[in-house]
DNA sequence: ATGCATGAGGA
DNA sequence: CCTCATGCATA
């Protein structure tokens, strides 16, 4: 079935030249009188949906909101309420509460999660993976500058406040049974024969890696999210911590650069040797942390996993190949006007989660479908709780918006007013730089 | 690296 | 409808 299908969404191709009017949507755009949104249907992807053309002229109306300076994106409700900001505060805490973030409230209770094989049907065709060699070798752990984020901070003031957890600087935690010792030299998994861009790492790149491994230290089980640590039914594995993750992700990203593998290749080993195939976008915003902490102690194992025979597939024959698309169509992917887009947010600041009526009017006052604005709030709040810090405070100074593993102090007080928004746009705030000492 | 989207579940 | 895990398409 399906089967060749190249496109799916344009399916049936007429991209019906009628109404939209496809141009990119320029992040940076200033204006451009005539277009507000573009959105571009096909067919009608999905049943809902008509061919909506929204060729608004310019609305204004939404730029008031002024990308000036709201955005205060600190307040994380992984804590408890923030105090601090007031004016939205009081929203976003009740959205918070209630909502319960993973941090804070959901201990994790899923082990083995059934996992949704979601996808599409797909069956993933091939798995055979049967590599099955992977030898341990002496241990290696490269440790790589660390600094970051939520992670263990050097911040100064660093107080826990709900009192679930504990300290913990960093350690190894990375795969037990390490591998590796030369990057070089060593395998060639399978598919190189993808997409390697110029990476083929069949000599090493020879970075250098201080990898000097630190002991072996167990974490402790004893600390978990929040005080609620009755899991582990059975007895599979430790939740790790923030840090651990931290980590991981950290020490991930490194190997999996220096074997020469992108992160679409992966997410691809990932379906060819576990049955789970992950995409580009997965691995990465495992690695940059951007994922919930359920979800990302979900995937280090497989991760974690991957490491493991990246390192030592010798040769694994595992075919690998690329699944077949399926045949889905998929709505255009809608622009959204950087004005509106500051409206939207101002309203997010005011109400995370606004009514259904809410969404209407505004969807109406904006001129967006309902659904789209719907979207929008949804991963809006998705992204609030992330584990990345929209805005890792990297100076000490912006530092006080949180720190520590898994508990972001909270330190709110300190002053109280706030206008000091200041959001790193890119996210690339990991690489940071400073802090160094 | 991210923005918007889809869908499975859960009320 | 929402949340959550994911990913196509893009910038």
């Amino acid at each position: 079935m399906a089967t060749a299908a190249s496109n799916p969404y344009l399916s049936n191709n007429s991209i019906l030249s009628s109404g939209s009017i496809v141009h990119s949507e320029s992040g940076g755009v200033g204006m451009q009188p005539g277009s507000a949104t573009v959105t571009s249907g096909s067919g009608g992807y999905r049943g809902d949906t008509s061919v909506k053309m929204v060729q608004s002229d310019f609305m204004q109306g939404a730029m008031a909101a002024s990308n000036g300076g709201h955005m205060l994106s600190h307040a994380h409700q992984w804590v408890t309420s923030l105090p601090h900001a007031a004016a939205a505060a009081a929203a976003a805490a009740v959205a918070a509460a209630e909502a319960g973030s993973p941090w804070s409230s959901s201990p994790v209770g899923m082990t083995g999660s059934p996992q949704q094989q979601d996808v599409k049907n797909s069956s993933r065709d091939d798995l055979h993976t049967g590599t099955a060699l992977h030898h341990r070798l002496p241990h290696l752990a490269s440790h790589q500058t660390h600094a970051s984020a939520w992670g263990s901070a050097s911040a100064p003031h660093i107080n826990s406040i709900s009192g679930g957890q504990q300290q913990q600087q960093q350690q190894p935690l990375i795969y037990s049974q390490p591998g590796g010792f030369t990057v070089n030299g060593m395998l060639s998994p399978e598919s190189h024969s993808l997409v390697h861009p110029g990476l083929v790492r069949g000599d090493t790149p020879d970075l250098d890696h201080g990898n000097h491994h630190h002991h072996h230290h167990h974490q402790h089980p004893h600390h978990q999210q929040h005080g609620v640590n009755s899991h582990d039914p059975h007895s599979d594995d430790d939740t790790p911590t923030s840090d651990d993750l931290e980590q991981f992700a950290k020490q991930f990203k490194q190997r999996r650069i220096k074997l020469g593998f992108t992160q679409a290749d992966v997410g691809l080993a990932l379906g060819t040797l576990y049955g789970n195939v992950f995409s580009q976008t997965t691995i990465c915003r495992f690695e940059a942390l951007q994922l919930s902490f359920k979800n990302m102690c979900k995937l280090k194992p497989l991760l974690n996993k991957w490491l493991e025979e990246a390192d030592s597939s010798t040769g694994s024959p595992t075919s690998i190949d690329k699944i077949a698309a399926q045949g889905r169509k998929r709505k255009k992917r809608t622009s959204i006007e950087v004005s509106v887009k500051g409206a939207l947010e101002s309203h997010f600041l005011k109400c995370p989660k606004p009514s259904a009526q809410e969404i209407s009017s505004l969807a109406d006052n904006l001129q967006l479908e309902k659904e789209v604005v719907r979207v929008w709030f949804c991963n809006r709040r998705q992204k609030e709780k992330r584990m990345t810090p929209p805005g890792v405070a990297q100076t000490p100074e912006d530092v006080y918006s949180q720190v520590g593993n898994g508990h972001f102090l909270v330190d709110y007080l300190k002053d109280a007013s706030e206008p000091s928004d200041q959001r790193v746009t890119t996210t690339s705030s990991f690489h940071q730089v400073i802090l160094a000492h």
